[in-house]
DNA sequence: GGTTATACATGCGATAACGCATGCATGAAG
DNA sequence: CTTCATGCATGCGTTATCGCATGTATAACC
């Protein structure tokens, strides 16, 4: 047993992560057929079974777990260099992600973005836009844009813009309640609400809940087909055509947005760029997102 | 920058720590111009530049001592996990490498070994016969067998023996001393001691150091040629031809020779079955060791 | 001044690693 | 019962990687 091809190691984890020959070759960017050779070779150079081979797939052994366990320990040190390596590069050329709400980067990024390419046209910039919080300790992305009270324990942040929600409906809804104040009013909630906005059920008690979703475009959408009311950020109502304020709901303080970034990457250069960028592009779009 | 290719970090981390191509190359067993496409590569990857090419060679630049160093807690992650494996490894096949001073070796484990060797044919015992004590952490031997008054606070350890220490010299000298114990001695001192014993010195004024030693092996050859008295251990003096004890020091304590071995190896099946073959074969020969 | 050793660059042929296409088994869905 | 999707094995042609041989530059030594 001689030292251990490092690559192989990596091949076990993700086999051991993903469970299946193809799911792993796709996280690493190879072809199944390669995740099983590399598996087979890893087995010999160990001297051990890492995976028994069933019907209905590969089934890791003790000792599979076991490197799995230790190539994640050494993927935690290969991330740390990969941040730290970003943290001190000055070059304003290369790949920089980002990651947004989708919401943000369809009605409220794109001056800033058409911007930053304009002035660094070098940088290879990627956006992810998804709802799930991506995990900038293991550079998934390198910057965040985010929706929270706080920019979280281990990252660094910059509080963009403080933000107001109000209550949208669509015109025949706004229509509507200002002439029949006390007719029944239709909400579309989101699905960790459990009711009505109190605010809302007391100024007017006939609200009742129609639907629960659980993606906000969705949600705006069914309101801008006049489904019903919904509760949204201040920005989000005003940017989508077909929506207007009513006032079932006082304008009220949401989540901040905040640009965040792991400590070890925020200084360098490309992302240094990004921010100046943005924060002076927020700074003019301050109005948007309050009431 | 993507996914770094881990194989070529470690290839970074041999160069900076071996200082060529040709040496890093070496560490790595591979050919030095693969080690110099593996930088190129990574530098491609990591989009940095890594080392100088100056006319003496490559020299890092502070993003590979970065690279290396990470690299390096990488490492450390593997042979805890090669430790691992090993120790819960039970076949009786496969590779087992042990290490030991020369002189034990040569003189007193070929029995062992050769009864190992019967015992357990699918092992692929290696010896590897050194005075520098190779580190059992990383895996550069999964056994040694070493000459000190503790097994170390890091490993696991058995004592084999325990040893005295008494002066030898070749058959002329032990005619000459017994004929005129007032005549001139001379002595061939291990570098590291400053004079000649002081209880031969003050039974035998007359001894003088007439020549000091790195090596021990070295040291019992001159003293075979008859260029003087060698203090060492009982096993080396009655082992080689010769030599003959001679009274000018009584025999005194010397360090134990022990087995040791890290505790995560220490119960992998070979590691087990060698002690075993070695502590029986050991018990046999204590007489050997002491006076 | 010539010899030797070290350290690297470069080009070429050999080899190992890889992707792709095909085929088989299994289980779920229509 | 058929169809489709998932998961893997195997064989083949391609690509990338590697080792080797050769050449250059520099420094050390006699």
């Amino acid at each position: 047993m001689k030292d251990a091809a490092w690559d192989d190691l990596k091949t076990v984890m993700a086999l051991v992560r993903h469970g299946s020959l193809a799911a792993a070759g796709a996280a690493l960017r190879l072809n199944y057929t390669t995740v099983a050779r590399r598996i087979a070779r890893a087995e010999a150079a160990l001297g051990t079974t890492l995976f028994e081979r069933l019907k209905d797939g590969y089934v890791p052994t003790d000792a599979a777990m076991l490197v799995a366990a230790h190539a994640g320990e050494m993927e935690v040190r290969e991330h740390d260099l990969m941040r730290r390596l970003a943290g001190r590069d000055g070059t304003l050329e290369g790949a920089l992600t980002i990651t947004a709400p989708q919401l943000l980067i369809a009605y409220v990024l794109p001056a800033a973005l058409a911007q930053f390419r304009g002035l660094y046209p070098k940088v290879d910039l990627k956006v992810r836009a998804t709802n799930d919080i991506l995990d900038l300790s293991r550079r998934e992305a390198d910057l965040g844009i985010r929706i929270s009270r706080t920019p979280g324990d281990t990252l660094t942040g910059l509080r963009l813009a403080e933000q107001h929600s109000a209550s949208f409906a669509s015109p025949g809804w706004a229509e509507r309640i200002a002439k029949d104040p006390g007719a029944p009013i239709d909400w579309i909630l989101y699905e960790t609400h459990d009711d009505v906005p109190k605010a809302a059920r007391e100024a007017y008690p006939s609200s009742r809940v129609q639907y629960r979703f659980d993606d906000m475009i969705a949600m705006a959408g069914a309101a801008q087909a006049g489904l019903g009311v919904v509760r949204m950020p201040m920005f989000l109502g005003r940017s989508l055509p077909g929506l207007m304020q009513v006032p079932l709901l006082p304008p009220q303080p949401y989540m901040d947005v905040w640009m965040v970034a792991h400590p070890d990457v925020w200084p360098g250069a490309k992302v240094r760029a990004f921010r100046d960028v943005l924060k002076a592009d927020m700074k003019t779009r301050r109005a948007l997102f309050v009431a």
